[in-house]
DNA sequence: CCCGATTTGTTCGTATGTATG
DNA sequence: CCATACATACGAACAAATCGG
């Protein structure tokens, strides 16, 4: 599963519906590190700058916590929009 | 003080001579970094492109020094027009 | 303690598409 | 047709934090 730019929805949000679905369905675990922005990056053939804003909308949402120098990690269950 | 949407001068021009009027009353000095493009899109709503078209015209009269990954710095006094 | 690699954080540079007046 | 203005998306450079050797 990855991005489609043909799709007119905005790549950023393609990708942050990509990972999100990744963590409900546990593939990513609770406090489990994601991939890092330059793999993702090149994982989905997107700027870095997309995926930054695909971390950040899931960090606000509370799917995820960021740490500069670690990594973006798996927020607990209790964060979970909805849940 | 900030832009007027309703005021027919383009927002550029105004954000422009917000600026250019900050520099001259010494709020900003010389060698003193602007505030990011992110910035002053956000205090004062306009997008990004505005921004940069207003710093643009500050720059091509020698109010300001943009540098790629630093940030926009406030010119020489020597630099400034009509001083 | 220092150095290098990795990773996130911030900033400017550029191009394209869309909408409005 | 043109200027304004917004949003998306790419690239590039630099800064800061972390970690391992």
């Amino acid at each position: 599963m990855t991005v489609d730019h043909l799709n007119p929805t905005p790549l950023w949000e393609q990708l942050a519906g990509i990972l999100r679905e990744r963590i409900r369905a546990g593939e990513l675990k609770p406090r489990q590190v994601l991939p890092s922005e330059s793999h993702l990056q090149q994982e989905h053939g997107v700027a870095r700058g997309t995926v930054r804003r695909a971390v950040k909308v899931l960090g606000e949402q509370g799917w995820v916590v960021t740490i500069q120098g670690r990594g973006t990690f798996v927020a607990e269950r209790e964060n979970w929009p909805t849940g």
